[in-house]
DNA sequence: GTTAAGATCTGCT
DNA sequence: GCAGATCTTAACG
């Protein structure tokens, strides 16, 4: 299926969060370019979704979620981790979608020095803090155009064979039951292993 | 002004 | 597998 990055605010939030996976988040920093294949994202909707930072209006940390879609949304969680969303739906929606995890591919070197040098390979950006970190994402591309250097979205034109799969959401204490994460199933760079079965 | 909770990660058992 | 670190954000008084 393809997907059109000029056009996230068209499709459902659900349908972007499993059209991501496969493709590419590119950063050009000023040590090289960093990139990374998609391999697992969640959905945050705006209606019955209690766990979407959104379910409550419109606040100051949220506001860039209510904006026009394909923007980043990036916000500081923990005391310690930021994470990364693509925002979705029609402007003033306030829907999004995380990017939880992603397998490196280019510059590769550039992310081990940003994680810790001995830093494993499938321990790189398997998880939402992780890959802000990798990546070197903080709160200034909070409202970034993700159509747009340095920070952007790349169709991948060759993707090989791969299955998708929806679980439960990570880390959230409510809205549990629903299948709002999205993986590349048997992808070794997910963030968890695969629930059995 | 004060407080409780949070879309996490690491290190230790 | 589990608890602790750590501090911004948002809700409440």
């Amino acid at each position: 299926m393809p997907l059109y990055f000029n056009d996230l605010g068209r499709l459902n939030t659900e349908e972007v969060a499993r059209g991501l996976l496969g493709h590419y988040l590119c950063h050009e920093t000023t040590s090289g370019l960093i990139s990374g294949i998609i391999v697992e994202t969640e959905a945050y909707l705006e209606k019955n979704d209690s766990a979407c930072h959104a379910a409550r209006g419109i606040t100051r940390r949220n506001a860039t979620m209510f904006g026009p879609a394909g923007r980043a949304y990036v916000y500081f969680v923990y005391g310690n981790y930021y994470c990364l969303n693509v925002v979705t739906g029609s402007e003033g929606s306030g829907e999004a979608v995380l990017i939880r995890a992603v397998e490196p591919a280019t510059g590769i070197e550039i992310m081990q020095h940003n994680r810790g040098k001995n830093c494993k390979l499938t321990n790189l950006a398997n998880g939402p803090g992780k890959l802000c970190i990798a990546y070197g994402i903080d709160k200034r591309y909070d409202g970034h155009d993700l159509n747009k250097k340095p920070l952007y979205l790349a169709e991948n034109s060759n993707p090989g064979y791969y299955e998708t799969a929806a679980t439960s959401r990570i880390g959230i204490s409510t809205a549990r039951d629903k299948l709002l994460r999205f993986i590349i199933k048997g992808n070794n760079y997910l963030s968890r292993r695969e629930p059995i079965g």
